[in-house]
DNA sequence: AAAGTTATCAACCGCTTTTCG
DNA sequence: TCGAAAAGCGGTTGATAACTT
């Protein structure tokens, strides 16, 4: 606190990073590794600031980051795990290792927020013309497992980083993230980027239905809609949660036990070893999956009052 | 075709927490 | 134990591509 912002001094770039600024950043970090990020900008020349350098390097350049493509498993992971959570996105990542808590948060805001907001429209509707106006119980039941689960510091729950430093093993895989960023840096359309996933198909198609609703003044969304997107399935958890284990992160992650303490103790393993450990289920992961299949609607409505 | 609007996401900002000498 | 630096975090902004009028 009190300390004068690291990026305001004179000369200091911002905006974009080149590709030449990623290959220079990269390159350095791969002969000394992360870390004492002050003396990156000097001994690079590098007119960035030590947390710009720092932040590229987490956010993008480190080894095993993947981007674009979110899954339905993944979207389904991120819409629980933040009706559970909160935006804490940090601990949200923690759940994802291959992604990045900014890259979540983007997600989350320009995809899945619509969504759910939409999702919850339809909700609203189908109980009105069902006349049924109860049901808020799972809600509360799901804010107060909320509580229970994070009583304590910010990051408690969250299994924490490693210290830069400790992965210094996996840099070569960071070739793969720069000859990606060049590659995007050179296409001149941003059509041939990465929105033919199927989550921003999903998040397309509810828009054009949006569009198509609001001109016929019709239900947000049919019955077949809301079941799909209701189901277990998309929301990551039956069959697709537990068979798809190559992917998913729950059986790579170092988590042991949901006591906050032990959770702070044990940092994650490096992806390589993450792929190599299965891991059994924690109390917390089984709980989610239980909330998976019984809470959905209390999720949603819990989505819902957040906004 | 041009202008205006919306969507997306990389990067920044400012604050808190953790680490280290 | 204390203070400074580093790291972590969530919110926000700005540039630009895509879409609409």
């Amino acid at each position: 606190m009190g300390r004068p912002p690291c990026c305001d001094k004179v000369g200091i770039k911002k905006g974009p990073w080149t590709p030449e600024e990623d290959i220079i950043l990269v390159s350095y970090i791969q002969e000394h590794g992360p870390g004492n990020w002050r003396s990156v900008p000097t001994n690079t020349g590098l007119m960035r600031c030590s947390k710009s350098c720092r932040l590229r390097w987490t956010n993008y350049l480190r080894p095993g980051i993947k981007r674009g493509n979110f899954t339905q498993h993944e979207e389904g992971m991120i819409i629980h795990l933040q009706a559970l959570l909160g935006n804490r996105w940090a601990a949200i990542a923690s759940y994802l290792p291959q992604r990045t808590d900014n890259d979540i948060k983007n997600y989350w805001n320009t995809h899945l927020k619509k969504k759910i907001k939409k999702y919850q429209t339809a909700v609203d509707s189908y109980k009105t013309s069902s006349g049924s106006g109860s049901g808020s119980g799972s809600a509360t039941s799901t804010a107060s497992h909320h509580q229970e689960l994070t009583p304590r510091g910010y990051n408690a729950e969250a299994p924490t980083l490693p210290r830069f430093g400790q992965a210094a093993s996996t840099y070569a895989s960071s070739t793969e993230n720069i000859s990606r960023l060049l590659e995007g840096w050179m296409r001149s359309s941003r059509k041939a980027n990465t929105s033919t996933t199927a989550a921003t198909t999903t998040t397309t198609t509810c828009l054009r239905l949006q569009q198509q609703q609001s001109v016929n003044n019709a239900p947000p969304l049919s019955q077949e809609e809301l079941e799909s997107l209701l189901s277990y399935e998309h929301l990551g958890g039956g069959t697709g949660w537990e068979k798809s284990s190559a992917e998913s992160s729950l059986h790579g992650r170092a988590l042991s036990t949901v006591a906050d303490d032990d959770y702070e103790a044990k940092p994650r393993l490096d992806h390589t070893q993450q792929q190599q450990q299965p891991q059994p289920l924690s109390m917390l992961e089984k709980w989610l999956l239980d909330e998976a299949t019984g809470q959905v609607e209390g999720l949603m409505e819990l989505s819902d009052a957040m906004f």
